[in-house]
DNA sequence: TATTGATTTTGACAGCGTCAATATTTTGTG
DNA sequence: CACAAAATATTGACGCTGTCAAAATCAATA
């Protein structure tokens, strides 16, 4: 045994890490189709069929980076809201929303990654994992602003979700016309959200 | 020359054609990771190396494919425009967004493929322009919600873009969670969405 | 110390995109 | 009509990819 205790199990110390880094490292440079196994292997040094013992298949590898990419998303949300604790849940969601964003444009390469079809979401429960985790910081700061007990909270979540993943994914990927500042739309849009959901759906 | 004319022109017939057609197939069944320039040539009936002649690169062969896919897009966008053209511009944005979040599911593949970055977007002109007239349909329903002659339009649309383009891409690629209804969220968010863009940015 | 098991390497395979050389067909011109 | 020129398609090769099986290496244990 001694899989992934920290005694250093092998020959390479700890492949299994090296590979993950290595192919975070491939994918925040050029994207997801930028990674390939044999490089992921090369730069952490060992030969091109040494990641089989860890990783089963290529795919199995960037689902755990993906998964990873969910953990560390989900920890810069909760930073988020933890420094705006002391305000309203309005200002508490802007400033989550303000996070979201932020994370993905910071992390183009992962977060392109986490939210591609083909990333191994049905086969890692990982991966699931920590993609729900993520959802249910969303739901919670929605929640707070819509007041609690609320039947339509799920469908007012995701229409924050759509919008905040819509301007990241437009911006991330350059689709919007040049004549649009990224930043000054997030600005509006994200302010106008706390006011948004509260009319989402009906009113009652 | 007659290079593109109904001449018939060759060999095969007219092969740029019908590579365009098997790529988009190729991309419609599987996802666009599933083309691969060879076997598109086979189903094209040619070998793995006639593709040449008319696309460079398989990289042009599916930027052509993903400008198509936009021409389509706005074909579909008009159309709904027309079937309420004598409605208000609320409910004639409203159905711009059903269409729009209706097309990106009934063509997931191709929908996929034109928001991802590396789709020859920078080599394209002809991806670009298709790109661009997609925006422009979207630009003027905006405009006849907001009224004319307003600063802020671009930012509007830009949110209605992300809001219905994050619905899309979240439904496709399946990153709700099973308990939301796809359905739902598609007709409380875009309901909710002329009335939005009324109170986005300034009031003024 | 010998054996066992986990880990890594080596070598092979088919499939991929691209390129150069060759073959074939169409088109344009004398 | 004949022939040259241009366009189009095929063949074969190259290096790259992911995966697999067999052999080699090393750590831990009995």
């Amino acid at each position: 045994m001694a899989r992934k205790a920290k005694s250093r199990p092998y020959h390479h110390g700890d492949l299994r890490e090296a590979l993950v880094a290595s192919a975070t490292e491939m994918i925040e440079e050029g994207g997801p189709s930028s990674f390939t196994l044999r490089e992921c292997a090369r730069r952490a040094g060992v030969s091109h069929a040494a990641p089989k013992n860890h990783f089963a298949t290529a795919e199995d590898l960037i689902a755990e980076v993906a998964a990873r990419g969910f953990e560390h998303f989900v920890a810069a949300l909760a930073q988020a809201a933890d420094r705006s604790v002391d305000q309203s849940p309005d200002a508490r969601l802007t400033a989550m929303c303000r996070a979201y964003v932020d994370f993905a444009r910071s992390h183009r390469g992962v977060y392109g990654l986490m939210f591609r079809e083909r990333s191994g979401f049905a086969k890692s429960e990982h991966l699931r994992t920590a993609a729900r985790a993520a959802w249910e910081q969303l739901h919670q700061a929605v929640a707070a602003v819509t007041g609690p007990g609320r039947r339509d909270t799920d469908a007012k979540a995701a229409h924050v979700w759509s919008l905040v993943h819509g301007i990241a994914s437009l911006t991330i990927d350059r689709r919007f016309p040049e004549i649009i500042d990224p930043e000054a739309v997030i600005a509006t849009s994200v302010a106008s959200l706390p006011a948004a959901i509260r009319s989402v759906g009906p009113p009652r």
